[in-house]
DNA sequence: TCGATCCTGTAG
DNA sequence: CTACAGGATCGA
């Protein structure tokens, strides 16, 4: 499911449901969620400590715990973090769930389970997402900065912006959309792009995203399933064989990286 | 740079 | 039954 615009959405729903709620108890029904920590190390040290803040960087959750202690979220494919009133009505995909004090808790829900949890301390989080790259909604990320970043790699600028290392927080959908609009062929080596498209690029993936945080911003980060009406309607994604809204051509489907991609031949060259 | 892997669910 | 799924990591 989540992407940036997705985890952005989830996180503000949690900031103003968690603010200073104290932990009761963490309940890490999987073992594998917290690889290579061991699960009983956060069912120890996260009771009684105060949910203090609530932070996003690329697909990462960041929870600022009481004691300067950082509780990272990644929801990978399938998952959904949210709080429900009442702890004992817990969904059946429920993989981790955090008590806290007053009967409510905050719940990984994952159906394929493979989100993953981990504490750090204050400097153990900051060396665990230093890798990333710039924020794409930041003043950093600058179609300067993407073209310099781009001109170093020879990867398919599809499977370059999917790396979590030039760009924090586009996935599957958006990558192949923000191509679309910018009219780029997902398969281009990004070495190989005009600084002019680099810059239709840069403006198509901060467009795609910010309305993207607009559609989530009502159907994620709650319980249930997600609200149809509210989605992001794209433009290639999962559109195979359909009209390009732009040309009319057919929408094809190629694998890169083992995912599929999705673009218009006509409009991206 | 590929393929397998971690999981479960759904569509065909 | 097979193929595929909005992610990331690992080893060949």
């Amino acid at each position: 499911m989540p992407e940036l615009p997705e985890v952005e959405a989830i996180c503000g729903r949690l900031r103003r449901q968690t603010r200073n709620s104290e932990i009761l108890r963490a309940h890490i029904l999987r073992p594998r969620t917290t690889h290579p920590q061991d699960p009983s190390l956060l069912e120890s040290a996260l009771p009684g400590r105060l949910i203090e803040t609530v932070a996003r960087r690329g697909k990462h959750i960041l929870l600022g715990l009481s004691g300067g202690h950082v509780l990272r979220v990644h929801l990978r494919m399938t998952g959904n973090l949210y709080v429900i009133p009442d702890a004992r009505f817990r969904p059946a995909t429920t993989r981790t769930w955090i008590e806290l004090v007053g009967g409510k808790a905050l719940i990984l829900d994952d159906p394929r389970a493979l989100g993953v949890l981990h504490l750090f301390s204050a400097a153990e989080a900051a060396a665990a997402i230093a890798g990333l790259g710039p924020e794409p909604l930041s003043r950093e990320f600058t179609a300067r900065l993407l073209a310099d970043v781009a001109g170093a790699s020879r990867q398919p600028v599809k499977l370059f912006l999917m790396d979590q290392r030039h760009v924090a927080g586009l996935g599957n959908i958006y990558a192949a959309e923000a191509l679309f609009r910018a009219g780029i062929h997902p398969a281009r080596p990004a070495n190989r792009i005009r600084s002019a498209r680099i810059s239709a690029l840069h403006n198509a993936i901060i467009g795609v995203l910010r309305e993207a945080i607009r559609s989530a911003r009502n159907s994620y980060g709650r319980p249930g399933s997600i609200r149809e009406a509210e989605q992001f309607q794209t433009a290639v994604y999962d559109r195979e064989g359909q009209p390009c809204i732009g040309c009319g051509a057919r929408i094809h489907r190629i694998q890169q990286g083992g995912r599929s991609t999705y673009f218009c031949p006509r409009c991206q060259r």
